[in-house]
DNA sequence: TTGCTCCTCACGTCACGTGAGGTGGC
DNA sequence: TTGCTCCTCACGTCACGTGAGGTGGC
């Protein structure tokens, strides 16, 4: 610390540790020329002025917003003072979107875990009857028309949970969504979780249909299948596979609606 | 595309695509053993199933978290299953953190572009009366006893605008805050918004004393003095200085009170 | 004087991105 | 066949971080 002419100036390290940075980081950003000292001694020394505080603040709080160091200072240089404003208000919309985009992965990390949950107390424990609430779906890719274009553009962001749809006539890739015209209808499903190749799914669902038939049960033709990998790949880490975890899941029809 | 058993695999060009990345990001997670193609080919093509993009999804959030690669990869080949979900869930706490963080972040911005504002519109205009409401501040930096230790540990997260305090008998330096003890009391200020360096606020001081008795303004004894370095080291970018655009302000005795 | 801090310089690292140069399927 | 896509390999880049080695102020 060192006080010239009733100003205080602080050496790296000091700022630094004001502002919970790294000595380094200011190093680099002189170089740079990002951020300066407000004061360069002769031997060398750098000192820094409480007074540049706002700035750093500011340069950390776009560079945590995802801006590159390069278009910060080329914000914080330009000559046009009203552009600066107008662009910092364009930034909180931008935190609003982010926002709302942690919002929306937070609800997927709880779906995950729900999901994963699901998979680890019912894996190889034979069929179960559960209720499960309406669902909603969007077709990504048809299994008849594999030439046919891709319908999803930004699934990571967007959707979540991707399943295989197959009944008699369809047999299709879908991915759930918030909402949408297409239903996977509540109520009561016949649900299996096994482990196997995506490939032996056809033999899963005939003995599904012959379980459900020897315990009286009358279940749609729209079979659901879903996988985790997650899971799987947990247990076999980095491996190239194509088994993953799957579970199996078929309307049983409501006997009062008869 | 390509299909094998009923399954569908994609190239590394339509998963890239699929998911938004560059074909180069999951060349690198294969590298490195994060995330690999569930099928890979005799001529050495990577396939990818649609099942795989849930885990992706769950990179890429994790990686938006702030989770190095390294860190993923340990969270997800973790054989403790139920560790994965414990984490999982205490990420969900640290999202409701980050989004409090990202609303301080907005508000910070509002308040540059505000003060940012109120330099541009008032630097040397000479002296202006300005109704002020209550803000508060602590004491980060006596000058008195420059050795002491300083009080603010985590200024860059935590506070906003710092300021240099004078009257007959104290000086020292400010932040402002939310709210504390110290408070600098609502009502009418003398301000004077000028370019100098720091080492002449003195004689400010004194200017604006004689402009206040000149034009029977009672005023109190602490001056407040605030710096704008944002858009000082915008005009003159990159060099090193120490001199600011400060704001000098005092309040205005009230006459009804006397 | 001792220990701490300052500096520069060179190199390492993380997470990719960018061509070059060659092969291969519709 | 043409053009597009796939691959590997090597190198570049961004934003620092990590020592080495030497100086300098309380």
């Amino acid at each position: 610390m060192k006080i010239l002419n009733d100003q205080i100036y602080l050496t790296t390290g000091q700022f630094a540790k004001l502002c919970q940075l790294n000595k380094k980081t200011l190093f680099y950003y002189d170089e740079i020329n990002l951020f300066k000292p407000c004061y360069l001694s002769e031997n060398g020394y750098r000192y820094y002025s409480i007074f540049q505080l706002d700035k750093l603040s500011l340069i950390i709080s776009l560079k945590d917003l995802g801006m590159s160091l390069k278009e910060i200072k080329a914000y914080l240089t330009d000559s046009d003072h009203l552009q600066l404003n107008r662009k910092l208000k364009e930034k909180e919309a931008e935190i609003d979107a982010k926002i709302l985009q942690l919002q929306s992965t937070r609800s997927f990390l709880k779906k995950v875990v729900s999901n994963n949950e699901a998979f680890q107390s019912h894996l190889n424990q034979g069929f179960l009857i559960a209720a499960q609430p309406n669902e909603y779906y969007e077709i990504i890719l048809p299994l008849e028309k594999p030439s046919g274009k891709m319908m999803i553009t930004n699934y990571l962001t967007d959707g979540l949970f991707t399943g295989h749809y197959i009944d008699n006539h369809h047999s299709f890739l879908y991915k759930k969504v918030e909402k949408s015209d297409h239903c996977i209808e509540a109520g009561n499903y016949l649900c299996l979780y096994f482990h196997d190749s995506g490939f032996s799914v056809q033999k899963h669902i005939e003995e599904t249909k012959i379980y459900a038939q020897k315990n009286a049960l009358a279940i749609e033709d729209a079979f659901f299948i879903e996988a985790n990998e997650i899971l799987y790949s947990q247990q076999n880490s980095g491996n190239i596979t194509d088994h993953y975890f799957y579970r199996l899941s078929v309307r049983i029809i409501d006997k009062g609606s008869r």
